[in-house]
RNA sequence: GGUCUGAUGGCCGAGUGGCUAGGCAGAGGUCUGCAAAACCUCGUACAGCGGUUCGAAUCCGCUUCAGACCUCCA
């Protein structure tokens, strides 16, 4: 069995490539991370679920990956940014905490969320804040290669020397002309030669807070300007991938582009990926809709658009069961439907572990593998991957009656594949078992009333029988007849 | 206005030039003292109109509708 080669969407090329990475057997992989001044919501969940497939996929395939994803916790402007207020700042006066206080906070809560959802702590995590030298020293040198200007303190990009030169506009496709005419005319440009010319540093006004010396005036970086820094900084001049969600495509990721092939001479990343968006009601859920659901009201329940709580695992799953480049709309039947079938899944693979072993097998386990192998490869299809494991549920829940066997080394090998995909690979776990530890501690009360009540029904003492049942059900053990005897879950 | 994407059965969502996606919900059945769970069966969907083709929901064109980006956004 040949493992199928991996294929990832470009959205460089617009087509699916071959992944080949540029030093045999390890990927350099960056992907643009929160900015870190609000509550992480549904949204960033996309992005942090998406890559961390990819980050576990890679690695399972014995890949050596470096990771990097940033923390976005200065330089993000303001819609009326030119005159000098950065997103972090201006909560900061706000809510009258220390910048760093307020980015510290939503860093913390967005590392914890997503700890929950079973995404998995990349290998750097690198701060803006933490980067400034690096960020001067990359401005440096896009001025030094003659593609940025000074005015008033402040450095920009000369987007039209640029497209002379290079091409502005590769990712996104856009043609600079276009730009022009379409770009809308936003207070306090004076400063560029032309309004889509992007800030790589910019001077802080008097008020502004948060604030580094440079040689050109106390201030702060543009905001694209951190990733082709940092990327450069921890995975090289080229490297891998560079991951991150569809609405940075332009301009953040163009602008990036232009910075490093600027600065370098070249372009930084091989492969752009990004994943769509989650939407509701049919429109983009994002802080400028003001229509997110942040994640601890996805875990508590408490948003008028949710009629329930839903687990982490719940969400990681819903999110799963949609391939990362098509829009996935959000509403509490699809989220219920997510729920029910997770625990449809989890309950098939316990029934694999509990299942008798037989001489012969009835079933070919090493499809299993090959379908999830293959689905994967081919860009990440982790619909199939989930489909494909149900089609296998169903055999699974089979053996308990003898319906379907399976030999102990098969049994083993199914065991085996379904850890690496379910498990290790789309990273999910079987949260109620693990709620459930506690079931070893009642085990012996309850399989004592459990014998009592088959006593109770072979004596047709249905009374006895149901009330047990119906005690235990009241505080959450369901019980589950058998043809000879019983069994239990706490729900 | 420019660039781009999408329109799949009650819902969510894969996929594809001819061959079952899958999950949820629903209907019927098996099992069972009853129930739950599980298993079996079922709906025969691909926005509309043209075209290419032996054959298209899948390719092409047009139309309608929806969305993303062009401004901070995952």
């Amino acid at each position: 069995m040949t493992t199928p080669k991996l294929t990832l969407y470009n959205t460089l090329t617009r087509r699916k490539e071959e992944f080949k990475p540029l030093n045999e057997g390890r990927v350099g992989m960056y992907v643009c991370g929160p900015t870190v001044y609000g509550d992480p919501h549904l949204g960033h969940t996309r992005p942090a679920i998406t890559f961390d497939l990819l980050f576990r996929y890679l690695k399972a395939e014995g890949y050596k990956v470096r990771y990097v994803r940033n923390i976005t916790d200065v330089g993000h402007l303001e819609h009326d940014a030119d005159e000098g207020e950065d997103k972090i700042a201006k909560k900061a006066r706000l809510e009258q905490l220390e910048p760093m206080e307020v980015a510290h906070y939503y860093t913390e809560r967005y590392k914890n969320f997503m700890a929950k959802l079973g995404v998995q702590t990349p290998s750097i995590e690198p701060h803006a804040s933490g980067h400034i030298i690096e960020q001067i020293d990359f401005v440096k040198r896009i001025f030094d290669a003659g593609y940025a200007y000074e005015s008033n303190g402040s450095i920009y990009f000369d987007v039209e020397k640029y497209n002379h030169d290079h091409k502005y506009g590769i990712l996104s496709g856009r043609n600079l002309d276009d730009i022009v005419t379409d770009t809308r005319q936003l207070d306090g440009q004076q400063d560029k030669k032309h309004s889509f010319d992007f800030a790589l540093w910019k001077k802080a006004s008097p008020e502004h807070i948060m604030r580094w010396p440079s040689p050109w005036s106390d201030g702060f970086p543009g905001w694209h300007m951190e990733c082709s820094a940092m990327s450069t900084k921890y995975l090289g001049e080229k490297f891998d991938i560079h991951g991150g969600g569809m609405d940075l495509m332009f301009p953040h990721h163009e602008c990036e582009i232009a910075q490093s092939t600027a600065a370098l001479g070249h372009d930084s990343a091989r492969y752009w990926v990004h994943n769509n968006m989650i939407t509701i009601n049919g429109k983009k859920m994002g802080k400028s809709y003001n229509n997110f659901i942040t994640l601890e009201q996805m875990f508590n329940g408490d948003h008028p658009a949710l009629e329930q709580a839903y687990s982490p695992m719940t969400v990681r799953f819903f999110i799963l069961q949609a391939h990362y480049r098509s829009t996935l709309d959000f509403s509490n039947e699809a989220l219920q439907a997510a729920e029910k079938g997770l625990d449809r899944l989890m309950k098939g693979i316990e029934a694999l572990h509990k299942a008798p072993v037989s001489a012969t097998s009835s079933f070919n386990v090493d499809e299993i593998e090959s379908r999830c192998a293959e689905a994967m490869a081919d860009d990440l299809n982790s619909p199939i991957v989930i489909s494909t494991m149900f089609d296998y549920v169903r055999l699974f829940n089979q053996l308990s009656e003898g319906k379907q066997t399976l030999t102990a080394e098969d049994k083993a090998k199914a065991e085996a594949t379904v850890q690496r995909w379910i498990f290790d690979i789309l990273g999910l776990e079987n949260e109620k078992a693990e709620a459930t530890g506690g079931k070893d501690m009642v085990s012996p009360l309850v399989t004592m009333l459990l014998d009592m009540r088959m006593q109770a029904k072979a004596d047709k003492n249905w009374a006895l029988s149901d009330e047990i049942r119906d005690k235990l059900t009241a505080i959450g053990i369901r019980v589950k007849d058998r043809k000879d005897g019983y069994d239990w879950e706490i729900e």
